[in-house]
DNA sequence: GTCTATAATTCGATAGAC
DNA sequence: GTCTATCGAATTATAGAC
């Protein structure tokens, strides 16, 4: 695939990759990804074979993104503490989007789950990388139980945060919530 | 109207309300309810002006549904902290279908407010109902906090907790987390 | 009131010129 | 490789017979 083609492909990767998670996958046509990336609609079948497969690569990218991130977070710190705290610091740095258009995690996968089961095993690959990694520093922190439960502790709080924040369209709910897990978790510091 | 039009109306709002909650809205078509409810395609425009419209009489059904539902809760318990424990208690029982299609309050007003924000307004009115009265049955236990934080922090642990059951189709992450919640509920007792 | 037929539009996907 | 034109199926919604 030659340089254009290659950045071409790229192009309908970001710009589906945003598409899916403001109007959501079904929601999203080919038109509007057309319209925003100023690519005709009828190319889309020399880069990808069908519209699940342009989520397919939206969600490959997604994890690349994701892994990129942790190893990041892995290497500035090197307290198991500190680099929890990353986590919840990003959701509050996210917090616009988040009220605007809920959690692209849990959003994907609650609207895959309904129908396109196929789909949804790949979109939970994303839960997988984040909860595995919190499962490792909650087990490098010095706590008897079972670290892969605190892991599903702190996803809980953070998806349950970002459906109401999108309900509600309140910013108190993503600082108040996140205030309260940075409590929660200083008993472990 | 006569009884057989009434019939025939709720009946179209009993499947909708169903293929919403497990298909979404969006992903439901007018085929699959007719399909379902054994009405034609084209009578639906007899008893409703539009698809937007089914969904508002879903919606006020799914409200009328939860009022009775909480003052039944209150006509059958006395004290505040028994009345909470009915709340999580509904979602143990609904483990099952929270697993295979999430919450339906919760996956609602997520796939509306991206796309329709009219509808999602009305989708949000569930959440008011069941946020109102456990602030009420909060203010009623004797706890120095803000009651309506109180509420808040319980939907979320709900809403968060079936997005994770759903995501994983793991019944256990309900019962661990109900368990988790009745735990912290204990010190108000 | 009930039903069939169909309009009008949009969707994902394809064919073929250049 | 790039683009236009268009297909067939599905969608919501309407028209009109009975």
């Amino acid at each position: 695939m030659s340089d254009k083609a290659t950045l071409n492909r790229n192009r309908i990767i970001d710009i589906a990759n945003q598409l899916f998670y403001f109007r959501g996958f079904n929601q999203t046509s080919f038109t509007d990804i057309a319209e925003q990336s100023a690519i005709p609609r009828g190319n889309f079948y020399y880069y990808f074979k069908s519209k699940d497969e342009i989520l397919e690569a939206v969600i490959e990218k997604r994890l690349s993104d994701i892994r990129r991130q942790l190893t990041g977070w892995d290497a500035q710190f090197e307290s198991p503490y500190e680099r929890i705290i990353c986590f919840i610091e990003m959701t509050r740095d996210e917090a616009e989007q988040l009220i605007k258009y809920g959690c692209p995690m849990g959003s994907l996968n609650m609207e895959l789950g309904k129908t396109q089961p196929e789909l949804k095993k790949l979109a939970k690959q994303m839960f997988d990388l984040y909860k595995a990694w919190l499962a490792k520093q909650f087990a490098q922190l010095r706590i008897a139980e079972d670290p892969e439960d605190f892991a599903t502790q702190l996803l809980i709080r953070a998806q349950g945060m970002a459906v109401l924040a999108h309900t509600y369209g309140d910013r108190a709910i993503v600082t108040q919530e996140t205030a309260r897990i940075l409590h929660w978790l200083e008993e472990f510091k």
